[in-house]
DNA sequence: AAACGGATAATTGGATACATTTATTCAGGA
DNA sequence: TCCTGAATAAATGTATCCAATTATCCGTTT
């Protein structure tokens, strides 16, 4: 099996690192969720080191969106409420339209392949929606990768980071349509006729889809 | 005049701010340049802080992609190359392609009377490029920042930041396109329609059209 | 002259210490 | 009971210190 994109694979050589590793996995995971607070002492104790390196991952975390630091007052977990949610989900379906338009000019049968293992891969854990939802977001961060474009391949791994929790919520409430193999089916058939327009026009399709079951489940979960 | 989002303008209250300030000004001043390394000590000492705040900017500024973190090699002022700058600007196209079309539903008569003052401002800044540079970026940011999406808003300013440097030699250089008045005003009268999928396109031709352009230069300063 | 290697200097990473700020507790008064 | 606010506790911001790593210098060798 190909290693294939997803958070904190390096391994941590820095404190700062692991700080980093740690929280990101936790947040993603969901163990810290909208509005905790995050005590910088407290995770330092946990993973034994001081707070600087977990203050220096705060920063990052921030920049990325994943937390709010404001002076003074410590970092919480951000969390998306319907709007941001919404807004998060346009700049996937921007970014990820380009993604796929610079990938339908590289792919190769290589890549089709693997990702179609990926899919099957995906079906296995039908009944696992935590494991579900982990390799939903391997599959689509593994053919954005195919464009080869480092920054934008960073910012849809910044939005993935953002939505991994409450899209696990989500699914784990039974919500997961029905649908989704065949949606990433339609998506695999449009790469392999290397048509860009038909491409974006069911990536879009298919993330711009999934939002309104989302933000209903947001809705009833206030 | 009203105030238009622009970098650093929150008044810092933590030495980190000032030193983030500090450095992202610097950067897109040019006084920073593509690989200089910036020494934590120094910078400290030039704004009377110690290197702490200083390090946890580097953190920012290296998740925003202005900077190069390396374990134990310090930090390095990361610039584009020609094909990172290419990268850059299909992400704005597609990222203020977004948020044109969320403009268009939301823009005002008080809104395209502003713009309107912004292009004559730049006008003013004909001969001095490096104010001009800055004016053209204030034009974009506050187009964008009509469609109130703050993540989408935040990623464009990230965006900018990393182009201003370059674009401002760019344009000492002398070779400021004539027709850019021209277009920003065919942006502002597609404004006016409220046609999305026109102003979308007279849009992405506006950032599109000004990438040969740039590459050429940066080809021919190696 | 160029390449190598070891000594020294510079720089970074991280822990600790201390001042400052914010959060919490709790007693007294409306 | 509910405020209010002082006292206390907790957490944050930053400077300083030390260890580890990296960069630089310089003499030696080829």
């Amino acid at each position: 099996m190909l290693t294939v994109p997803l958070y904190a694979q390096r391994q941590p050589v820095t404190a700062e690192e692991e700080a980093y590793n740690f929280l990101l996995a936790a947040i993603c995971a969901g163990r810290y969720r909208k509005g905790d607070r995050l005590v910088a002492e407290d995770i330092a104790a946990e993973i034994g080191t001081s707070r600087m390196p977990v203050r220096e991952a705060f920063r990052r975390l921030d920049a990325q969106g994943l937390v709010t630091l404001r002076p003074n007052r410590g970092a919480v977990v951000s969390g998306l409420d319907i709007e941001e949610m919404s807004e998060v989900f346009e700049m996937r379906s921007a970014l990820e339209a380009l993604a796929i338009r610079v990938a339908v000019t590289k792919v190769t049968e290589r890549h089709l392949t693997l990702l179609e293992r990926l899919l099957d891969d995906m079906d296995d854990y039908r009944d696992d929606a935590a494991q579900w939802v982990v390799r939903h977001r391997i599959f689509h961060e593994y053919l954005c990768s195919i464009a080869e474009r480092p920054r934008l391949m960073k910012q849809i791994i910044a939005l993935y980071s953002l939505t991994e929790a409450p899209m696990r919520l989500w699914i784990e409430h039974g919500e997961k349509p029905l649908s989704e193999r065949e949606e990433h089916d339609r998506l695999l058939n449009a790469l392999r006729t290397r048509d860009a327009d038909l491409a974006e026009r069911v990536l879009r399709e298919h993330i711009e889809g999934t939002l309104p079951a989302l933000t209903q489940f947001l809705q009833s979960a206030q």
